[in-house]
DNA sequence: ATTTAGTACCTTGTGTTGCAAAGTACCAAA
DNA sequence: TTTGGTACTTTGCAACACAAGGTACTAAAT
């Protein structure tokens, strides 16, 4: 009910999440952690509890995989990496966030 | 199961939609079928159950203000108009839509 | 050996949103 | 009276971001 400048915020980000994630995984692979600091240099602030379920919708996808990786201290870790299917979602949503910055562009004239 | 192009389309809409509202009736005052057009012609697709529900909530925010206005032919129309709190709001947006848009700028390098 | 602190991953419940589908109401022409 | 067009509304659903809490592993401190 409330409208705080941060619900704006995190109302926007939805639908470009995902499209954030495949960003970042089709530089490199990365585990959550990565993750989450990159969104963060890039001012996109997100928790864990947003992350983690993410990445599991778009592993059943089909859209990334994952293999386990001892870490240097603490547990192991699960790093992403996209898949073929992946990168054709990406592309997609190359398209479908260029029409939509357009759009905002044309409604602002 | 195999809409996933235009599923992704609406995902990214979600928060956007609000602020594109904000926009066009910044220009100036319309009702729905108005907004709807405009909407179109900015290659941003939006359904009837979409925008009004959209637009009560606005105004239950105190956002926008509406008036009853004969029609030409047909029923009576709702226009909308923006208000100074809506005006706040829209200039909040700009900037949470700016940054979303660095952001992305941000991920892609 | 047990506890503590740090790291990494996972789950549950809530509120918001976009949408399809169906419904209501007004008006004018057939 | 009926038909077709216009305009507004409501209901039920699925997807999403998030807060809060939980589990599990490791190494250092007690």
């Amino acid at each position: 009910m409330e409208n705080t400048n941060e619900n704006v915020r995190s109302q926007m980000r939805k639908g470009v999440l995902e499209y954030c994630i495949l960003c970042i995984l089709n530089k490199k692979e990365a585990y959550a952690s990565n993750i989450i600091e990159e969104l963060k240099s890039a001012n996109m602030i997100v928790v864990e509890g947003t992350l983690y379920p993410l990445l599991i919708r778009q592993k059943n996808q089909g859209l990334l995989t994952y293999r386990w990786e001892e870490s240097p201290q603490g547990p192991p870790r699960k790093y992403y990496e996209i898949t073929d299917k992946g990168r054709a979602q990406l592309a997609d949503m190359d398209a479908a966030w260029q029409e939509m910055v357009e759009s905002i562009q044309t409604l602002k004239r």
